[in-house]
RNA sequence: GCGAGGGUGGCUGAGCCUGGCCAAAAGCGGCGGGCUUAAGACCCGCUCCCGUAGGGGUCCGAGGGUUCGAAUCCCUUCCCUCGCACCA
């Protein structure tokens, strides 16, 4: 098991024949090639069994594709800054640099080995200052379109990494890289505002029809797009308090006004008020179900009744949520309900239940009872009114996504190209300028741009002074976020990429990745891509087309990981065994326990293709077909076509499937008889192409044998020869007689039958089937019209089978061909039962034989 | 709580969109046979129940409905997974 067929040595071969042969390599004039992605791996380490799976299955594709005759780009590259790359250099004493080309020669060398058809030639690496100059080079066009800017605003904290977040990469209020639990500090940081864009990204969603259901789903959630209504309350102190409802006809209901710990308003109070500060800085702000409070002494106004209403400061409310603020309706919300009874608080009834309801609160539709003049309107038509009517009341559109906090203040990434000074403010380094380069790393300044007092100490572009350059980096999310755009044109040198190639190229035809990046990388690169539209860069808004986030590959039910200690390496296996393995146990999309498969049924299949291809066509003849051989003909014939079908729809696991089945067509084939040579040879070298997006390196080998040129040159997939609608119901007929005279042969108790009997029906059954299908009304009448002067009381017995089984009648084929097939398989059930077959003609057997013969059903006799 | 995706024969897991060819693929496990001194690997067959000629019964979480016909469509209900959530 441990030891491969194909030897470093095949593969060294085949890999320096492709090579020479530029396969891979798409040329930059080339019109339209069909875009292949596989998600471009962090350099952290060497691949792992995720990453394998990961560009097995666009690598196959992408195979596949190729060899159907089209120009495929599949280009890799690295993303190579960010945290877990300087962690490991650090924790290794090594620079960051040297550490990101060592990892990255080693992952590059296993995708070799892996045979992965990338274009090498426009491999590029997040980190590289060429690269890293157009992501700057980008920074500021975004600057300069009002989409980037440095706002002091609360962003969350991972203390571990001492850097920013942004909101997407907190997971369950933890880091999502090292799983700290983050905080939440008020800090003047850099951000993309993705905001602008939420309206587009969540609509956009429903046209993505090749997109997973679960990670569009995620994006929804993420943007969480809520309709409202904003409420302004003026206060005795002169403030404005605003707050956020869906449900703007309970503002009757509004007994107080609850601010979140975090408030504005809330810390400004605390600045005063000693109890208040005590509350605010104690308070805890994660636990639900506490609705922990206290009184301001700040009074609001009711914007309709002039009523005055306490405000309070309530650990419930959510300060990123809405406004931080909430009217506090404790009649018809569980939450104030709850607040209110906690703090003594006045309930007030101001919506009837439609039906009987003795909920409480009551939190559905009605109709408003003691509010004011709208007293006896329906909720929702009280939702306009109030809308329309109160100045205080203005329409809203409320999201979760918040604009992308995109500084980190960690060494390892793409200086933010911006120098401040105290006189000009906040100043673009200007283009000719770019990249700014990263300092070289230290030990000494570690972690750190602001360390480095030679970078940071700078001119200012505008004036000339003294003035300092920014010292955060890009989070590397944004390297990520148009790197398939640099893939298009990697060496140019006057802009990002060729914004002409690029609106031939684009969009990405095919995307693989895993779904952890839903509402991270995938939702900054659509952003991106809309936001470089509007700038005019693309005209692509929709960078992906068709997306597959294949599942986890897990050993023994739990994820692989070092801590685990249960990590399979890529080399383990053969790459043939792996990659086949790999497609082979499970459909793409779900989780793949490896402990669950048996690699051996996979390392058994290339060895038995292997004879195949090598021995088998030794010993075949030719001249006049037989039987068999037409069978055998018309299976590869459907083996290609069923094949096409399942790889044109990313289904590797079927693809395999059918192979499996076709090669053991083949192989019983040459058990049973000498094979003919254009039928045999035609049949494997069907099966060595077929497989060849899966098994490169042993295909082409194999194929060298067998035909002319390299596979991984391309338009080389099998033409099936014949149509196929009767293919697949010969197939069915085939099965199904098949199983007929298994259950027969096993029911008279399995004795050796020396001869089994097919018998065809007679022609005018197939001509009253034909009848039957097309009668309008009574199909025993219609048939015995048509057919009864012929044959007496057997038509009458067909007419009437025909009749109480009138649901159940589908086309057959042919009476001729059904034949044909049976004659043409016979040889399998010959094979099996050791016996002589016929497929006889009903007009030459026993009329009481033949009697059973329907269309698609013949009869059987087992002597 | 909201939303999405699911619940299929001992297990894993296709099929469901486009109802009939579905007792329902495939793999694993199990049983029998072959190969073998033996074991492993490999090959063949069987693997819901009944049945001495291709038949019958029951079946795709549960209940109901539509239909000549439902694993597939509709409704109700229970359970699981995931995402979001003190959602105002």
């Amino acid at each position: 098991m441990s030891k491969t067929h194909i030897s470093a040595n095949t593969r060294a071969y085949w890999q320096q024949i492709w090579e020479t042969n530029n396969l891979f390599t798409v040329d930059d004039d080339a019109a339209d090639p069909t875009y292949i992605l596989g998600m471009f791996p962090f350099t952290s380490g060497d691949l792992h069994m995720g990453h394998v799976r990961n560009y097995t299955i666009a690598d196959a594709y992408a195979r596949y594709r190729r060899l159907q005759g089209e120009e495929v780009l599949q280009p890799m590259g690295w993303d190579a800054f960010g945290l877990p790359t300087e962690n490991e250099s650090v924790a290794n004493d090594v620079d960051p640099e040297f550490w990101t080309e060592q990892c990255i020669d080693q992952m590059r060398d296993s995708m070799e080995k892996l045979g992965f058809s990338y274009d090498w030639d426009r491999e590029l690496r997040t980190s590289d200052p060429e690269y890293y100059r157009w992501t700057q080079w980008l920074f500021k066009r975004l600057y300069e379109h009002g989409l980037a800017e440095r706002a002091q605003r609360r962003v969350k904290w991972c203390p571990e990494d001492e850097t920013a977040l942004a909101d997407e990469q907190v997971d369950d209020g933890a880091c999502w890289r090292c799983g700290t639990e983050v905080e939440t500090r008020e800090l003047d940081q850099w951000f993309f505002e993705l905001t602008a864009y939420a309206d587009e990204l969540l609509d956009g969603l429903d046209d993505l029809q090749q997109w997973p259901e679960s990670v569009k789903q995620r994006q929804r959630n993420w943007i969480g797009r809520r309709e409202g209504v904003t409420v302004t309350f003026e206060t005795d102190t002169g403030d404005e308090i605003d707050v956020f409802t869906k449900r703007l006809d309970r503002l009757y209901g509004t007994t107080y006004l609850a601010l979140a710990p975090d408030h504005p308003m809330s810390r400004r109070l605390a600045e005063s008020d000693p109890d208040i500060a005590e509350f605010v800085s104690t308070v805890d702000r994660t636990e639900g179900d506490e609705f922990d409070g206290m009184r301001t002494g700040v009074t609001a106004i009711h914007p309709a009744t002039g009523a005055e209403l306490p405000v309070y400061i309530g650990a419930y409310v959510v300060d990123d949520l809405g406004t931080g603020a909430v009217m506090g309706t404790p009649a018809h919300d569980e939450n104030d309900h709850a607040f209110a009874t906690a703090h003594d608080i006045e309930h007030r009834v101001v919506i009837e239940p439609e039906e009987d309801s003795t909920e409480i609160p009551y939190t559905g539709e009605g109709e408003l009872i003691e509010g004011g003049e709208y007293t006896g309107v329906a909720t929702a038509e009280a939702r306009e009114q109030l809308l329309a009517d109160l100045d205080a009341a203005t329409q809203h559109t409320d999201y979760r996504v918040r604009d992308w906090c995109i500084s980190r203040q960690r060494y390892w990434g793409t200086p933010i190209p911006v120098v401040h000074c105290e006189d000009c403010g906040e100043v673009l380094v200007p283009d000719e300028e770019l990249p700014v380069e990263l300092p070289d790393f230290t030990p000494e300044t570690g972690t750190s741009l602001a360390a480095h007092d030679e970078f940071v100490e700078t001119t200012c572009p505008e004036c000339g002074r003294d003035a300092r350059r920014e010292t955060d980096t890009l989070d590397t999310f944004v390297d990520s976020a148009w790197y398939y755009l640099r893939f298009i044109s990697p060496d140019e040198g006057d802009q990002p990429f060729d914004t002409e190639r690029a609106s031939e190229w684009l969009p990405i035809d095919q995307y693989v990745g895993g779904d952890e990046n839903a509402v991270m990388h995938l939702l900054y690169l659509r952003f991106f891509a809309r936001a470089l539209a509007d700038i005019g860069l693309i005209d692509t808004r929709e960078p992906v087309r068709e997306l597959l986030t294949h599942g986890m590959v897990l050993n023994d039910g739990t994820k692989m990981s070092k801590s685990e200690g249960n990590v399979i390496s890529p080399a383990e296996y053969g790459v043939a065994t792996t990659r086949l393995f790999i497609l082979g146990a499970v459909t793409p999309e779900s989780d793949f326990d490896w402990s669950n498969h048996r690699r051996t049924a996979s390392y058994t299949l290339q060895k038995e293709l292997q004879r195949l291809a090598t021995e088998g066509l030794d010993d075949v003849q030719s001249g006049e077909r037989r039987q068999v051989d037409e069978h055998v003909a018309e299976r590869v014939d459907s083996a290609i076509r069923t094949t096409t079908d399942h790889y044109e729809s990313l289904d590797f696991y079927d693809v395999v499937r059918e192979l499996r089945s076709l090669y053991s067509t083949l192989s019983e084939y040459e058990e049973y008889t000498t094979p003919h040579e254009n039928v045999f040879r035609r049949g494997i070298g069907a099966l060595v192409r077929m497989l060849a997006p899966i098994t490169p390196y042993l295909s082409e080998e194999l194929w060298s044998r067998l035909g002319d040129g390299l596979l991984a040159e391309g338009d080389r997939w099998p033409e099936p020869r014949r149509e196929g609608e009767t293919d697949e119901r010969g197939q069915r007929l085939v099965e199904s007689t098949r199983e007929d005279i298994r259950d027969i042969h096993d029911s008279v108790g399995g004795i050796d039958p020396d001869r089994i009997r097919i018998v065809v029906a007679p022609a005018w059954k197939y001509a009253a089937l034909e009848t039957a299908l097309d009668a309008e009304r009574n199909i025993y009448d219609t048939v015995m019209d048509e057919h009864g002067d012929r044959q007496g009381d057997e038509v009458a017995d067909y007419a009437r089978h025909l009749a109480e089984n009138r649901y159940d009648l589908g086309e057959e084929l042919p009476q001729a061909r059904e034949q044909q097939v049976l004659e043409r398989a016979s040889w399998l059930i010959e094979k099996e039962l050791d016996a002589e077959v016929t497929v006889e003609a009903a007009s030459d057997a026993e009329p009481a034989l033949a009697e059973r013969a329907r269309p698609g059903k013949p009869a059987i006799s087992i002597e």
